[in-house]
DNA sequence: TACGCCCCAGTTTTT
DNA sequence: CTGGGGCGTA
């Protein structure tokens, strides 16, 4: 490999300096992968290093995924041999290997956010606090950061004894780690808790990784919290061949824990550091650039470094100030449309928000206008009742101290075993300190409980027993589709509505298909393999790009990656900034450090907008423009409306042509031109533009006129096509205006609703 | 024991 | 407005 040739001059040397710490401050779109990639590359062909002695950190499980196949086009396949991936998968990874020094079995089950909650709320209860007095919400993020910043249940007490209320979360703490402990259950921090603890605790399995993990690289160094850093530092401690690539004005995970000063402080942990900055963007055109650096030039505690680019000045980044929340959704949908017609494609596009509930109305708009779009994050597959229920059998199979999951599907599908019942049994296990599940087997001898519900549960723990004994010998497909058989699942479904049995089912059969396809994507099968998969994936780990959709996303879900066009919505101070950061400089330079990373997202064309009027909960606001759009020089942007422009100025010239010629819904209908000119701008080019609207909707029409949906024809049961969702099965109809809100059932999209006038809905 | 109704709280952001 | 949780009734 000729480097010299390959990288420029700051790359270069961040890839050939392979001894000893070495910092890279890579700012925005510098090559930061790049960087990364030819580095592993270069220990691997040109040092001769094994790939097994490489330790490579990644945010996400896709980046990590990434990383290792442009590695692989430059190494072969040997680079299958490396450790690439997050903080959380390699301590589970490591912790499946050691835990049992612990005191942990191996098969130990991963707590997500909401089993967290549960079993929070179980310690509660015995502790008898309140909700009232403390709130769940406070103590689970009070833990969460005594586990970040590495401090004991213990430790926590005696730093607090003389705090009334943080002794109570103190023991809450205690209770909840001797809890996680007997259900031999890790929550999330614990993950990386466990593993730190481990070492310390155990100086020879700390020297085999250290001697193994010759080299370490970690990535978004300034999104790490204590515990992973200490989890660096102390594997890197003996060798010091740690690289650590960051970007201290991209740290946007301080609430939960992460620590910039990890990154700012990294030459004072290694007084022999050498640093390198990459500064220069091969991303951003250059508006979009000046853009960015004036923005977070107005945070103070930062490192200084400016970005530069050689590549044209480019677009000016485009504002619009919407009329409603509606209008900006359709402004978005608008652009996307016209930028198509040009050229771009789909997926060129992503529309980034400060919050997941923003959401909603882009894909609204988006569904009447046919746009296809991919919605990351949010409610999660995996967080689905359904789905929730049917892990947690698969994890208690697994993992049969795992009261929670237990708990969970004891009486699902119901099973008459009630919750007097299941009181019973649990202040039995805690009075014999033993799991439920070792209670059930023996429930002749529990005291108190019914002959009916005897019965019962032995039913129950016969199921349980008949399908651990299947664990070993089945694939994970196979297993979960014995567990739909056994218990039943599917049927009780059937009991439920149409609609909800519907589209239930048909998650669990994504979920078979989930298992399916890692079985065959993956080396360790496993029931335990596949649950540590699931628990640990992240909403981006699924977005796929060649998939020809515009993508929704937040833009902490953003982090790291880049789109042609950029459309960061909902500017508006209350919403970004959120009313919550106004009065507290941290989350203020914080949101900022938001802002920044989503206008570095945009490679040719960036487009901040918000909106006069927006409903949240219920209720209708009204915000100003985002301080951060004013803190972007007036030469680098470019109205599109409103302040400073009129409305003639504006792209689409030919509005006028077609005004009302189609039924629009009241909401529209009703105003004339004349009383709205009384208003300013923005108005009456909002109201222009949803002409602009209808006016394609009536083109999208016309194509499919042939069979289009007739109010006659729309009832509940008939069923349909739409052109982009494909078949499905009308189960609502209500009036709404002038036009008819249909809900439908489609067999592979969920349900959905429509104005009969507007969608493009045909007869089947 | 199970279901249904009512009330309230929630919006940051996620592994 | 929505979803979850709590409580009361059949």
């Amino acid at each position: 490999m000729n480097l010299k040739e390959l990288l420029n001059k700051e790359q270069y040397e961040a890839v050939v300096t392979t001894e000893g710490p070495l910092l890279i401050l890579a700012g925005a779109g510098s090559g930061k992968t790049r960087v990364l990639t030819y580095r592993i590359a270069h220990l691997i062909n040109d040092l001769k290093v094994y790939p097994s002695q490489i330790l490579a950190i990644t945010f996400t499980n896709k980046a990590a995924g990434e990383m290792r196949e442009r590695v692989k086009a430059l190494v072969g396949d040997e680079a299958d041999r490396m450790w690439v991936s997050t903080f959380h998968s390699s301590c589970v990874r490591i912790l499946r290997r050691e835990i049992d020094k612990l005191g942990y079995e191996k098969n130990f089950s991963i707590y997500d956010t909401s089993d967290q909650k549960t079993l929070i709320k179980q310690c509660m209860k015995e502790l008898n606090i309140n909700e009232k007095d403390i709130e769940d919400k406070e103590i689970i993020k009070k833990i969460s950061r005594q586990k970040d910043n590495l401090i004991s249940p213990e430790q926590f007490k005696t730093d607090n004894e003389k705090n009334y209320r943080m002794n109570k979360i103190a023991d809450v703490y205690l209770l909840y780690q001797k809890k996680l402990k007997s259900n031999n259950a890790l929550d999330f921090d614990d993950l990386i808790y466990k593993t730190v603890e481990l070492f310390r605790k155990n100086p020879d399995v700390l020297e085999f990784y250290r001697r193994k993990f010759e080299y370490i690289l970690v990535d978004e160094y300034q999104d790490t919290n204590k515990s992973q850093y200490e989890f660096s530092r102390i594997l890197a401690e003996s060798h010091k061949n740690i690289c650590v690539v960051g970007d201290d004005d991209q740290c946007i995970y301080e609430f939960r824990g992460a620590d910039i000063r990890n990154i700012l402080d990294f030459e004072k942990d290694y007084p022999e550091a050498k640093v390198v900055k990459l500064e220069q963007n091969y991303r951003s055109v250059g508006n979009i650039l000046d853009a960015a650096n004036s923005v977070i030039s107005n945070n103070t505690d930062r490192k200084s470094k400016v970005l530069r680019t050689d590549s044209e000045a480019g677009e000016k980044v485009k504002v619009y100030r919407a009329f409603s929340d509606i209008d900006e959704g359709n402004f978005v949908a608008n652009q996307i449309k016209r930028m198509v017609e040009e050229g771009y494609s789909n997926s060129d596009f992503a529309v980034l928000y400060r919050t997941n509930a923003q959401s909603r109305i882009f894909e609204e708009c988006f569904v009447r206008q046919s746009i296809p779009y991919k919605l990351v994050g949010g409610l999660g597959f995996y967080d689905r009742k359904e789905i929730k229920d049917i892990l947690a059998y698969l994890r208690l199979i697994v993992n049969f101290h795992d009261d929670i999951s237990l708990l969970r599907i004891i009486n699902v599908p119901k099973r008459s075993i009630g919750n007097s019942t299941i009181d019973k049994m649990q202040e039995f296990a805690n009075s014999i300190d033993d799991c439920l599940y070792n209670v059930i087997l023996d429930i002749e001898n529990v005291p108190g409980i019914a002959r009916r519900s005897i019965t019962s549960i032995s039913k129950f723990a016969e199921l349980i027993n008949s399908l651990k004994a299947k664990k070993d010998m089945m694939s994970v497909s196979e297993l979960l589709q014995a567990i739909l058989d056994e218990t039943g699942y599917v049927e009780e479904l059937k009991n439920s509505n149409e609609i909800e049995y519907q589209s239930r089912s048909e998650n669990i059969e994504q979920l078979i298909s989930a298992a399916v396809e890692f079985e065959n994507s993956s080396e360790d099968k496993s029931a335990e393999a596949f649950l540590e998969t699931v628990a640990l994936v992240a909403a981006v780990d699924s977005m796929d790009e060649k998939s020809g959709n515009v993508v929704l996303m937040t833009f902490h879900s953003a982090k790291g990656l880049e789109f042609p066009v950029v459309f960061m919505v909902g500017m508006e101070n209350g919403l970004f900034p959120s009313s919550l950061a106004f009065n507290n400089d941290k989350e203020m330079e914080e949101s900022r450090r938001l802002c920044y990373v989503g206008i570095t997202r945009a490679r040719k064309k960036l487009f901040m907008t918000s909106a006069e009027v927006r409903r949240v909960y219920g209720r209708t606001v009204g915000y100003e423009e985002s301080e951060f759009l004013n803190e972007i020089p007036k030469e680098l942007k470019e109205h599109l409306n409103g302040i400073g422009k009129s409305y003639n100025s504006y792209s689409g010239g030919q509005i006028e042509s077609k005004r009302v010629t189609y039924n629009m819904n009241n909401e529209y209908n009703n105003t004339n031109s004349i009383k709205k000119t009384n208003y300013n701008n923005s108005i009456i080019v909002a109201d222009l533009i949803k002409n602009d609207d209808v006016k394609s909707e009536v083109k999208n029409e016309v194509k499919s006129e042939v069979k289009k949906l007739t109010n006659s024809e729309a009832t509940i049961g008939r069923k349909i096509k739409h052109a982009k969702f494909g078949i499905g099965t009308i189960i609502s109809i209500n009036k709404d205006g002038r036009d008819i809100k249909l809900t439908i059932a489609f067999d592979n999209m969920g349900i959905k609703t429509f104005l009969l006038g507007l969608a493009p809905l045909e007869l089947l």
